[in-house]
DNA sequence: TACTAACCGAGACGGTACGTCGCGTCTTCAC
DNA sequence: GTGAAGACGCGACGTACCGTCTCGGTTAGTA
């Protein structure tokens, strides 16, 4: 009748103990300096207990970003009724926390993006690409802020793509830059 | 007398070999599968010449890019009078050529970006970020095909950025796709 | 009112089975690649239930042992009416049972008497020491084979430390060896 | 005309640090509890050094073994002209030396020898099968003491068999030992 | 009949050590 | 003064077992 494994079961306290390691340690050391054997003296955990439940340094971020340990909670888009002046704001946000001098938070997903699957693809959900970005671009439509035939996954891709981009090549972006971006991306569709 | 160094001169042959074998390895392996004793068995050099040259892998990388060794000719702006398909094509172009599947070239440029200063700002160039593409927009200007204020930088990141974002979450973007994109950045800029 | 324990019994069954793939994967693998999970595994057994009833992996050979699990019938030293025909028969078949080329049954036992009291005392008894050795010696004496004040013991020890010596340094001993370790041994007792 | 290879030549100062601790931690800890890691870190030098040049923890005692920082000098066979009380007095003082209760030197050594080939042969070796024991016997039936045709290799291979056994099954061997051992053995051979 | 302790399998856990890889520095010899 | 060769100290990798532990299920005895 039942089909319930026989044994102990996984350890919820040092799930959490290793997600929360690699989250401070992401933060502070970045990306490729983060290792495994840090995380988990770290999460006061043996490296086996890591490795039995996630294979690699990706899938470790890819579950932070999943359980949204990375990103901040200010980082969500806001909705006031401007369009422009919401992604605007949440551009710069962005920036502003994610994109410090040396070390960049941005700039350790990113490279942790390019080299794991999982992580890429998180990453394209945690930044809003697949729900709030577009719903914010479509409740604009609605409110009359855009035309309704509006290519909204392309100007989501257009926004974040600009971020990205100034975050490989060492330029920041503020609130002007930001506004720029945006005006250039929604000229087309204003309504 | 003599303020001549004595001795004898850099080995053209050598840095020669080492940019090869760079370029022959990144391609094949990837950033972070590509070492720095790889790279020396292979060009057939000691490691220590190497580092003589260049201070790392982010630098050997840069020189690469700088002396147009990894990415192939086909890359460049084509400017046939039409900017809509000018654009399209040359996106569509890169994908198709540095997007494979399992290992893609623009995903390792992305990662080597993403931990070394040079590197980044070489790739920024390299994709035309700094002359052609802005060029190529420019002269569609002075071809009446844009606006005289449109924001050519903005325009540029927009697309660049665009591409980068899908090559990190391993989509692929057609002609279609490609024109999508061209569309929805230039739509506000047309003339 | 009662001080009997409760609850099931030990289960004979998973005692065999223990004894048995202890027994089996002492033979194939040797002393020290040997685990304990190996033999968990084999014998269908939970590494507990092996931990339960025996302390360490010397006891699980030292018990192996107590139940002459480990070593073949054939090793039982032969009563003729010749001391010296019997002891040199006894000795070869040993070396032919338990010293093949790589991995010797032998040597193996050496290993595990060198790092476990228990294993030592039951291996220096298993190889007659302390009983059909020396009965078969003191019946030599009463056959007149001996001399009445032989030194049993030693020429046990000596005997036998003869053949352990042969197989830690890997050197094979034949009938005729066997014979001249007799001979040599025997030398000064005869009658 | 030169088949000197170039590059930089091994270090004798970390051959020499490894063998030291190897022998420092072998005498204190036993082969078993000597690790790699242990012997890197007491030596100062990197695993990778030990590895390079040692395929395994075996061949480093094999190598403390040839270069002599295993067995004290005290353990040379004197040559007083007394046979008997040569060798008694040789085998009580291996053992004192070799044979502490808990720990012992020789036992570690038989593990080691049951687990690794060049070790068994070069304690063979170093026990003085090859040379120093049969040398010694030779000389006494040169002097007279032993019949010109005693079994000269079985008898030292009783002999330092016989110690060996003791040592596995936990006995010690004290002076009136060791001279019941060598009249039970060298007994026939009296001339 | 129900309770309850001791058994059993499975296997997760914190550890220690393994043997390997690549780093960036260094030393040696040849040109 | 370069350059090839490559040894060195170092830090991290991912794996193998250790011995302990926690599970759910099963099996005797009481009570």
């Amino acid at each position: 009748m039942s089909d319930h494994r026989q044994g102990p079961v996984r350890s919820e306290a040092a799930r959490i103990a290793v997600l929360e390691a690699t989250a401070r340690l992401f933060a502070t050391r970045g990306y490729d300096h983060m290792t495994m054997e840090g995380v988990a003296a770290e999460a006061g955990v043996s490296k086996q207990t890591i490795y039995r439940w996630w294979p690699s340094k990706g899938a470790l971020i890819a579950d932070c970003l999943l359980e949204r340990r990375l990103l901040p909670d200010q980082l969500t888009l806001p909705d006031t009724g401007d369009v422009r002046a919401d992604l605007t704001s949440w551009i710069a946000t962005i920036f502003r926390v994610l994109d410090r001098a040396g070390e960049s938070l941005l700039r350790s997903l990113i490279a942790a993006a390019a080299e794991n699957v999982e992580v890429g693809q998180r990453l394209h959900a945690s930044l809003g690409m697949e729900s709030s970005l577009t719903d914010r671009l479509r409740s604009a439509i609605d409110a009359g802020e855009l035309r309704a035939d509006a290519p909204l996954a392309e100007i989501g891709e257009a926004l974040v793509g600009s971020l990205i981009l100034r975050a490989l090549s060492r330029q920041t972006v503020d609130e002007a830059g930001a506004a720029r971006f945006v005006t250039a991306v929604l000229g087309a569709s204003r309504a």
